[in-house]
Parts: C-alpha cells; sequence; structure tokens
RNA sequence: GGGCGUGUAGUUUAGUGGUAGAACGCUUCCUUCACACGGAAGAGGUCGCAGGUUCGAUCCCUGCCGCGCCCACCA
C-alpha cells in the first residue's frame, strides 16, 4: 500500500476531500446541551463581494487554529461564519458592474437598484465564504449571518430605536465628511489624511471705502465664495484698529467683517484668516460664537452653485457657476490675478482628507445627519478596559485604544446610500416618528438615509447569536471569547463592539481581543492591486495547498505583533515542511508493513536513551505549544512545531530509529515502531490547530493500519490534546542524549574537515567521568564508524589519530596515512586558541566578587561549571598537542 | 505637534541581563531504500550610534540618527 502514497504530498485531493468530510459531518456544529465549557469566535464578516486576501487568511488561520486547539482540548467551541453588506463599497461595486453594461443606478430607481444588490450578492455572495472553506476554516456554517438578514436588520433597527429612546442619538445640521464620489456622507474616521504638496494663495480683501486691504492666505482659493468674515487674533496690533470694519471680498462684493478670536494663529500666514462657516469645521465654529451667516457653495457632486447668493454677488462671477471644484479653483485664481487681487503664491504642504473608499478628496459639507452620543458609551467601553474585563493582546494597543477613547467624538451614522439598513425614522410635515415598525396613518415618508455599515457591525457578537431575542445561543454562547483582528479596524469595529456590547448586553463582547499585524508584500509595502503587489492566497492554495499557507503566516507571527513579510520563499519552506510531515508519515507507514499492524503502547522498560530523549521532547512539545496557544503566542508554537518535527523527530530519531527497523530483532523493532508512532501522532494532534488537512489525512492513514478504526465516525478533530505525563520529561536523559547528539557532529565534523569518507574506523572514546556506552551504538551508526571502544581511562595513545573533545569527553579517530599530523597540530591549537579567549573571559567573572557575591547563585554555578569543563577540554588538547609535536 | 512600533549574518528575521538562533542564499561533500520540496559539514554577526544603570547589556534607562505607522481643527 505504502508504494502507492507518493514521495511528494499533494495537497489539493487531500483538502476538498476532507473539508468536505468535515463539514458534511458537522464536526464544525458544537453540540447540543452540551456539558462541556462554550467556546466562542465570531469571525470579522468579510464584504459579501469581496474576496479573499491575505489579511483574511491570515485572521481566519489564527481563529481556526483557537477554535481547533479548543475542541481538542475539551471545550464546546463555536465559530460564527457570516459577511458584512458594506454599504458604501457594495453600492459602489454594484454600481461599478451597471455602468459597464451602460446603465446608471439614477435611472433604475431605488428599489430596483437595491434588487439588483441583492441579485449580485446571491451570485457573488458565496465566493469569500467558498473560499474559507478553501482555507480550511472550521466555521459552522449552520448559523452563517449576513448583517441585512431579516434577524440582524431587525437587531439594527432595535439598537437604533433604543438608543434614540434613550436620548443618546440625535439629529443635526452639522457639517459632515462629504464624499462627493460615492455621494453620501461618511463618518470621521473613514477620512484619510495624507500630505500632499499644494500651495498657498495669498488674496487681498479690500477694506470697504478705503484704499487698504487686508491679505489672507488660503489653501482653498475657491472657498472664498463663501466666505462671511475674516478674523485675526484680538491680540495681534496690525489688526486692531480694523476689528469691525467691513471687507469687500472681491468678485463677489459681498461686505464680510472683520472679527476677532482666539483660534487665529497670528504667526501663521499675514494673521488674517478668512472665514467659511460652511466649508471648513474651523470656521463653522467660529461662525457659531459669532452667528455668521453660513454660505454653502457646492452641490453633492462638488460643482460650484450660487443658490445661496445674493443676486448682486453672482454678476461678476457668473462664469464659474456649475463649475468643477478644482476647475473654479484654477479660474478664481486666474481672476483674482488679472483684477490684481492676488499678492502672491507660495508652495506648501497640506494634509488632503481622502474617503477611505474611493480616494475622492473629502469636502467639509453642510448637511443633515444622524448622531450617536458617543461619550457615554465609549466611558462604559474604557472602563470594561481599565477595568481587565477586556484585555489587549498585544497589551501596548491598550493605551492607544484608551487614548483614541478618549477623545471619541459623536458618531455620523447615517449615509446617504441605498445599500444598507433604512433608518427608521418617518418624517410627515413637521412630525417625526422613530420606531421599529412603520407609522399607521397615511402621508409618512420614511428616512431616504441608511445607516453606517459599522453600526451594524457593531452588534455582530450578538446579533448573529439572535440578539434581541433572548435565544438559547445567546445565553449559551455570549459573551464570546476572543475577537481577532488586524490593528487596521481597532477603531472602525472593535472598540464599536465594546461600547454596544457593554451598553446592550452589559457584558463585555469578549474577554480578549488579539491584534496582528498586517500581510505586506516583500518590501512592507500594503498589498494592493494599484500596486500591482497582491499576492493572491487562492492561488498559494492551489499551488501549495492551505496547510503550507496557513503554516507559513502563522510561523511569521511575532509576539509584538509586527506586520508580516510576505514572501515567496516563506511559502516555499512551509511548503516544504508539509512534504516533510508527509514524508515522514510515509517512512512510518512503511516501517509498520507488513506485519506490525497491532502495535500496543509503549512499554517504558524497554525504552533506550534516544527513546526516552524524543519522547521527553515531545512531551514538552505538547505542554510548550499549549502554553503558547493560551498565551496567544501563535508564531512561536508554529516554529517549536517545525524545530521539533524537523529538528528532533526527523534528523535525529527517525535516523537513529532505522537501525532498529531494519534489524532482525523483532522485540527492539516493534519498541521503536511503537516509539515512532506515538510520537508522530501525538505530533500530529499537536499539528492539527495549525496544519488541519494534511495532520487528518496522516492521521487517518496511521491510525487505519493501526486497525483501530470503529464504526464510529472518526478524525483528528474528535480526538483529543495529547496529555502531558511529566514523569516522560527528563532532563538528565535530554543532557545526556544531547552529548551523544555533539559527539556525533563533532566526529562528523572531523571527519568532513579531515576528507575522509571511510567508515572504516575504529573510534576510541575516553570517558572518564561519564558513561556513554549507552549512546555508543548510536554513535556508531550516525557517525558512521565501524567500531566503537570506550575506555575511562587511555589505554595506548594513538599516533596516527584525529583528536576531539566534547566536554569532558576525548575521542580518537585513527586514521594511519590519512591524518597530516601538522595539520591536526594545527586544528587543535585552533580550537585552544579558542578556548583561551572564553576561558579569559570566564576567569575574569568569577574573580570578580561583586559578580559571585551578587548575581544569581544559579547563573554563577552554570559559569562555574562550563569554565572547569573548558579548563579540562584545554588540559586534553593541550597534552594531546604535546603528544603529537 | 503628540503617540506607537522598529533598526540583529548578504537577504528576511526569532530571541535572551551572562560573548547570539533560524530560514533563504553561499562554499564543500552526498542521487545511502521517508523526503533532492532531501541529508552532512562549513563560512558569515563589535545585535543602528553615543552616553547611563549594572560585577556584566544586544536585551533595562536617556539622547541622537534611520525606517514605518497611528492620532491631531492650524488657514
Amino acid at each position: 500500500m505504502s508504494n502507492e502514497i507518493p514521495k511528494v504530498y499533494n495537497p489539493t485531493e487531500v483538502e476538498q476531500k476532507w473539508y468536505k468530510f468535515w463539514e458534511e459531518n458537522k464536526l464544525f456544529t458544537p453540540e447540543e446541551n452540551s456539558s462541556k465549557k462554550p467556546f466562542t469566535i465570531v469571525i470579522p464578516p468579510p464584504n459579501v463581494t469581496g474576496n479573499l486576501h491575505m489579511g483574511h487568511a491570515l485572521d481566519n488561520s489564527i481563529q481556526d487554529v483557537l477554535i481547533r486547539y479548543k475542541k481538542l482540548k475539551g471545550f464546546n467551541a463555536l465559530w460564527v461564519p457570516g459577511t458584512d453588506h458594506a454599504g458604501i463599497a457594495t453600492q459602489n461595486v454594484v454600481a461599478k458592474a451597471l455602468k459597464k453594461e451602460g446603465e446608471r443606478k439614477e435611472d433604475l430607481g431605488r428599489e430596483n437598484f437595491v434588487e439588483r444588490v441583492w441579485k449580485w450578492k446571491e451570485e457573488y455572495g458565496g465566493n469569500i465564504t467558498r473560499q474559507l472553506r478553501r482555507l480550511g476554516a472550521s466555521l459552522d456554517w449552520t448559523r452563517e449571518r449576513f448583517t441585512m438578514d431579516e434577524g440582524l436588520s431587525k437587531a439594527v433597527t432595535h439598537e437604533f430605536v433604543a438608543l434614540y429612546n434613550e436620548g443618546l442619538i440625535y439629529r443635526g445640521k452639522r457639517l459632515i465628511n462629504w464624499c462627493a464620489k460615492c455621494g453620501t456622507a461618511i463618518s470621521d474616521i473613514e477620512v484619510e489624511h495624507e500630505m500632499k504638496k499644494g500651495n498657498l494663495w495669498y488674496i487681498k480683501y479690500p477694506v470697504e471705502s478705503t484704499k487698504v486691504s487686508v491679505t489672507v492666505a488660503t489653501t482653498r482659493p475657491e472657498t472664498m465664495l463663501g466666505d462671511t468674515a475674516v478674523a485675526v487674533n484680538p491680540k495681534d496690533k496690525r489688526y486692531k484698529k480694523l476689528i469691525g470694519k467691513m471687507l469687500v471680498l472681491p468678485l463677489v462684493n459681498r461686505k464680510i467683517p472683520i472679527i476677532k478670536d482666539d483660534f487665529v494663529d497670528p504667526k501663521f500666514g499675514t494673521g488674517a484668516v478668512k472665514v467659511t462657516p460652511a466649508h471648513d469645521p474651523n470656521d463653522f465654529e467660529m461662525g457659531e460664537r459669532h452667528e455668521l451667516p453660513r454660505i454653502n457653495i457646492l452641490t453633492k457632486d462638488a460643482k460650484i452653485t450660487f443658490e445661496e447668493f445674493a443676486d448682486e454677488d453672482k454678476q461678476e462671477i457668473s462664469e464659474i457657476e456649475g463649475m468643477d471644484r478644482f476647475k473654479a479653483r484654477q479660474r478664481i485664481v486666474e481672476l483674482l490675478e488679472e483684477k490684481g487681487f492676488l499678492e502672491k503664491i507660495e508652495d506648501y504642504e497640506t494634509s488632503i482628507g481622502e474617503c477611505y473608499r474611493c480616494k475622492t478628496v473629502i469636502e467639509p459639507y453642510l448637511s443633515d445627519q444622524w448622531y450617536v452620543k458617543v461619550k457615554e458609551l465609549a466611558r462604559k467601553a474604557i472602563k470594561a478596559v481599565e477595568d481587565g474585563k477586556i484585555k489587549y493582546v498585544p497589551n501596548r494597543w491598550t493605551k492607544i485604544y484608551i487614548n483614541w477613547m478618549t477623545n471619541l467624538r459623536d458618531w455620523c451614522i447615517s449615509r446617504q446610500l441605498w445599500w444598507g439598513h433604512r433608518i427608521p425614522v418617518w418624517y410627515r410635515g413637521d412630525e417625526i416618528y422613530v420606531g421599529e415598525e412603520p407609522p399607521k396613518g397615511d402621508g409618512w415618508e420614511q428616512d431616504p438615509d441608511v445607516f453606517d455599515t459599522w453600526f451594524s457591525s457593531a452588534l455582530w457578537p450578538f446579533s448573529t447569536l439572535g440578539w434581541p431575542e433572548k435565544t438559547k445561543d445567546l445565553q449559551t454562547f455570549y459573551p464570546t471569547d476572543v475577537l481577532v483582528t488586524g490593528y487596521d479596524i481597532i477603531t472602525f469595529w472593535v472598540s464599536r463592539m465594546i461600547m454596544m456590547g457593554m451598553h446592550f448586553m452589559k457584558k463585555a463582547p469578549f474577554h480578549t481581543v488579539f491584534i496582528h499585524g498586517l500581510v505586506r508584500d516583500a518590501k512592507g509595502k500594503k498589498m494592493s492591486k494599484s500596486f500591482g503587489n497582491v499576492i493572491d492566497p487562492i492561488e498559494i492554495i492551489d499551488k501549495v495547498g492551505a496547510d503550507a499557507l496557513r503554516f507559513a503566516l502563522i510561523s511569521l507571527i511575532t509576539g509584538q505583533g509586527q506586520d508580516i513579510k510576505l514572501t515567496p520563499d516563506k511559502i516555499t519552506e512551509a511548503r516544504n515542511f508539509t512534504n516533510k510531515i508527509w514524508n515522514v508519515a510515509r517512512f512510518v507507514l512503511m516501517a509498520m508493513e507488513p506485519e506490525a499492524k497491532s502495535l500496543g503502547s509503549i512499554d517504558p522498560d524497554r525504552l533506550e536513551l534516544p527513546d526516552k530523549w524524543i519522547i521527553s521532547r515531545n512531551q514538552n512539545l505538547a505542554a510548550e505549544v499549549d502554553k503558547l496557544i493560551d498565551g496567544c503566542d501563535f508564531g512561536e508554537a508554529a516554529r517549536k512545531i517545525y524545530d521539533f518535527l524537523w529538528g528532533d523527530f526527523c534528523d535525529w530519531y527517525v535516523e537513529i530509529s532505522k537501525k532498529d527497523l531494519y534489524s532482525e530483532d523483532k522485540t527492539k523493532k516493534e519498541k521503536t515502531l511503537s516509539v515512532l508512532l506515538y510520537v508522530l501522532e501525538r505530533t500530529l494532534r499537536v499539528m492539527h490547530p495549525f496544519m488541519p488537512f494534511i495532520s487528518e489525512e496522516t492521521w487517518q492513514i496511521l491510525t487505519n493500519n493501526l486497525q483501530l478504526t470503529t464504526n464510529n465516525l472518526k478524525s483528528i478533530i474528535l480526538s483529543k490534546w495529547p496529555k502531558v505525563d511529566n514523569s516522560l520529561i527528563d532532563e538528565k536523559t535530554e543532557k545526556s542524549f544531547n552529548l551523544v547528539k555533539e559527539l556525533i557532529v563533532k566526529i562528523r565534523n572531523i571527519k568532513a574537515e579531515m576528507g575522509v569518507q571511510t567508515k572504516d574506523i575504529e573510534l576510541i572514546i575516553v570517558s572518564p567521568k561519564r558513561d556513554i556506552d549507552a549512546g555508543a551504538q548510536f554513535i556508531k551508526s550516525l557517525a558512521k564508524v565501524s567500531s566503537i571502544s570506550v575506555q575511562k581511562v587511555l589505554k595506548s595513545k594513538p599516533e596516527q589519530s584525529a583528536t576531539g573533545v566534547v566536554h569532558d569527553v576525548q575521542f580518537f579517530i585513527p586514521l594511519k596515512g590519512l591524518v597530516d599530523i601538522e595539520k591536526e597540530v594545527e586544528r587543535l591549537k585552533k580550537e585552544d586558541e579558542k578556548i583561551d579567549k572564553e576561558l579569559s573571559h570566564l576567569n575574569k567573572l568569577l574573580s570578580n566578587k561583586n559578580f559571585v557575591d551578587k548575581a544569581d547563585p544559579v547563573a554563577v554555578e552554570r559559569q562555574r561549571s562550563r569554565q572547569k569543563e573548558l579548563a579540562e577540554k584545554k588540559t586534553i588538547i593541550a597534552a594531546r598537542i604535546k603528544d603529537l609535536s
């Protein structure tokens, strides 16, 4: 049978087979009425129209590790899947697609358009969930949710109405961030600021009925059309006399006052600021303080409008009306220059706000919007973290979170979109109705706006479990346990979940927030379509399998949550690792054939040094990985598994085992085989959360061969995390075997340096203090020597030989005619030099009274024994050099 | 302007108060019956710079320099 198993692991078939098996047998669905402790994670819902990118791959791999691990540890684990309707993003995607077909959403009308989005969702919404399956994510698909589901929509409506009734929601006409391309308001945090090169234009505003003028500096000259004042600092002597005087706004000829306000920095520009209350947040506030009129100059698609202008103000500039904002800027500057109002232009770098979705420059824009009062909500959300009810991992995010939450401003939750949860507010004349059900009676019209997507995602940890109904799931699985996400959406999402969770559920939605880094390209750049540096996870899965991708990503996670630079090298390394796993399983399987199909458990009495060593190492592995996952140190856990499987198990134990496996001694063969099997099987279970497919496949093959098959459903998912038997962890054994390892390496080293290839070597080992008989036979096979004689005291000094010293053990490799004595002396002298260097350092250290008295006694002892060892080593080498020369 | 992170072999990086580990690449050898997506051996590091704490610092503290990120209403 083993001959049929290919040498190179082929993940594609294996992965499809097992995912289907798991899902069909509902292995991802928690037990009902279970007495087991629940463990819950809700997936950060990807956009329903989205595709799996590397960020998702990392994020969900981590969550899958946790869920599979907890399941093995005996928890009733639930991982809730779902997708987000993603208001702006989805609406834009569909509108774009329509455009390609020559249709415009405005022509379709709201109802038809929304219907088209639903259709789109039906068609492509399965994309991302299919891709999550390819990743191996053990999501309970029987509980899949969508933020626009009936239940979740009800939850959002309930949320709004409840907050409204508590007085935590209000409507106000304020300056919001307007994206002209998306045609909607967006919240403060949806604006991305970037420093861009621009200009500072200096414009002269003539003082009424005089020949003097006041010069103002601006980065957005077109906004002068909406100026209703010029402000100066009250203490600014230059302008003291002018305060209260009127200016004539160039081109427009509107009369505007010079006002005083502390906001103005006399040192910046000319110390005089044009005030445009309808188009700048600071000016808006100044406008409020001085009761200035607010004149809007832009339409919703960012074209100049004179709608709010007095007739006489339009005359000189009629050509500007209807012009795009940037064109208008250009033209206005030209006009100002022509008419002598432009004093100068300077280069100036300034931060420009852009829409995080479409990168369009944001306009501060005056409009009616719904807001959530966040102060009280934020206070509770901060307290939850300060009280330790929620812990950020790594901890540094705690400070950042608190700092951000402390300075939070009210949250604008209405969006001028068609795709989303419609705001449950109706108007009839001056009447307003807010309720979960539409009002009775005629003439009511619903608010046309929808909610910010994050207003619904804020409820995700409990709305997915049935809230506001008191469902069994909600009782069982809320609060959830760990939230796993990248730091880019702490503000958008995590903080809002905490606010709403604390407010509505009175309980933190999760006790731990694990924040990981972002996946970047080889140069550390963000992966994005426009850079062309995107690595598609599905393509990688097609090529090397989900296990390799998952392992590559997870093993790159660091304790501090650094961003991850993903390179093809790393993926290849992980691919090679899966192949290694595959082959070592093949090796064990082949060794089991044909007769050894009924292996019992290991017999402690028959174990030899390497057996005890690998078993001890394996116990340590299970214990360490256990601890590391619990501490959210997933990267270190993965690396530990790699080192054990490859470094300890394959490189050493498997190599050593070959001697027994190919020997005639049946007892020995069975003993070694049972150890191989014991260690491998346990390792597969430790590995399973990280690499679910290959662990299941190999585990199934191995256990099938043991003929343990019962009629019951069998899967590694249903097995248990390996029990750690502390009596099998043996430091002494590990030390003894390490000596053997070091001796083998040293012998190989000398052989390689001497250019010796023959195996016909009669090795002499001199070990005055330690008994290394237990290891001698392994040295023989792995270092490739024909015989070994172990002596307590050297009987006769071999002349033609190379010498090695490991700790206090000396060995001779007699090689008549092969060893060049001069060369050997030189080699030994070099080693001696090295020892001298270290010894002098140690001598200095140990003769230092301060060190001996103050340092940790354990550390002192360690240095002492090292010193002793080196001294002995030096004696041996010196004696040998003397002998030879 | 404030805050955070980071600077370790040619490259990508772990990590620790007691003279540094890995992977890739490189050199030499091995097509030995698990694996050439492999095995063996090796070269390669004053752990950004300058101070301080300490018996001792790559690790702790301070400053500086470089890189990255987040937050902030300066026209």
